[in-house]
DNA sequence: TTTTACCTACCTGTTTTTCGGTATATTTCG
DNA sequence: CGAAATATACCGAAAAACAGGTAGGTAAAA
């Protein structure tokens, strides 16, 4: 048994029955205190007030973006371990987590076994893997990570407007800004794509899951 | 065998985490024997030499399709309550499984109360619902079927050319066709989804897997 | 056989997007 | 702090999309 008796480790998950799997696991290995929450702002709130030492984070909330979470939390609070726990096996996920502040990523399909290490590891500073995650990123090094282009906050807003059928105008309405403002962003995140008009981006959007 | 008036509960999940999850909050909630497997072929042949009373069907399975097993499960022993436990949260997804047999159909985020209750009103021979299940089902049926326009081949084909990022004139050339041809291909491809614009078609058509 | 659905094509407009620039204030980050 | 990224805003012109019509030919279905 792992002796960890004043730590902390929260559990960050919508799945009220992984909770409930992840505290019989951990409790009965190590030493920890667990929390648990149901949504990212439940956790920040309780950030405020409250301290962690590892996070097992999920990547999908109902109220926050699991990438966006994690680099909140690690700029707000950095000496938090924070491991990310997911379903989603995808190459560019992965690497973007980690890129966030993640110390590891694990599948849910991850033994008990390699939950226990990847903590172990984590905590040391280490880079903490499930095997699946090591073989995903370990695979073929498929080149659509460059054509993945990172947009920023206002960008993706104006993207999913667009792609819910607003017009320049209509968006320019919406968010108080001025139609050119709208259109040089439209620009960006075509030029961004690196293609030629916002039909081929909805598209490229939408298979990358990005809207 | 210990007490074999004791009803047997079966959990079929590819996820570690999840069962012991489940196994928690069922242990100490209800008095049933669990048994746990992690793929539907080890279910298979533990059924061949035992029983099982209720069985927590995951829909994704590393070795079978979850809506085949179902319904080769009930098939075989049709007197198994089959519950499935799944994050897919599509209408299509849970009228096939209620169809191929399961009495129920709940989604991870269930709580523990809903899990309980759907387990018991199974047994009593009732469709066991979680609510966001409840929720797909009786919501907007405009999002299934009736809202999903069947294009035409030549519509899905110059819808597919649109989203790659062709213009009219492109596709009037590739296709040999005069662009206003293809303009009210458009505009009738447009009128179907009932929208103002091709940028939301496109939206809708990736999510309907139309494209 | 009449109807219906589909593919094709055209006309006349208006609206919207796209492309070529430039430019400033703010925010973020090394 | 200084540099880079981001969000904001403007001009002008060309290209494309959108909206309202109409309409002929073909093939399948009622």
């Amino acid at each position: 048994m792992l002796q960890h008796d004043q730590l902390v480790l929260a559990i960050v998950d919508d799945h009220p029955i992984v909770i409930e799997g992840l505290k019989n696991l951990l409790a009965s290995a190590t030493g920890f205190d667990i929390v648990s929450f149901t949504t990212g702002s439940d956790f920040l709130n309780y950030l405020k007030t409250n301290g962690a030492d590892v996070v097992l984070l999920d990547i999908v909330l109902p109220d926050a973006n699991g990438l966006e979470l994690c680099r909140d939390i690690k700029k707000k609070y950095p000496d938090i371990t924070i491991l990310a726990i997911s379903n989603q096996a995808e190459r560019s996920i992965i690497q973007q987590m980690l890129q966030n502040g993640a110390s590891g990523y694990l599948l849910k399909n991850a033994s008990a076994d390699e939950l226990l290490d990847c903590i172990e590891k984590g905590m040391k500073g280490e880079t903490a893997l499930s095997k699946e995650a090591k073989d995903i990123l370990s695979g073929p090094a498929t080149n659509d990570w460059n054509s993945i282009p990172s947009l920023t906050k206002r960008e993706k807003e104006i993207l999913r407007l667009i792609s819910e059928g607003l017009s320049s105008t209509d968006i320019a309405d919406k968010l108080y800004l001025s139609q050119l403002t709208v259109e040089t962003h439209r620009r960006n995140i075509i030029q961004k794509f690196q293609t030629n008009n916002m039909f081929s981006v909805i598209k490229l959007a939408m298979e990358h899951k990005i809207i």
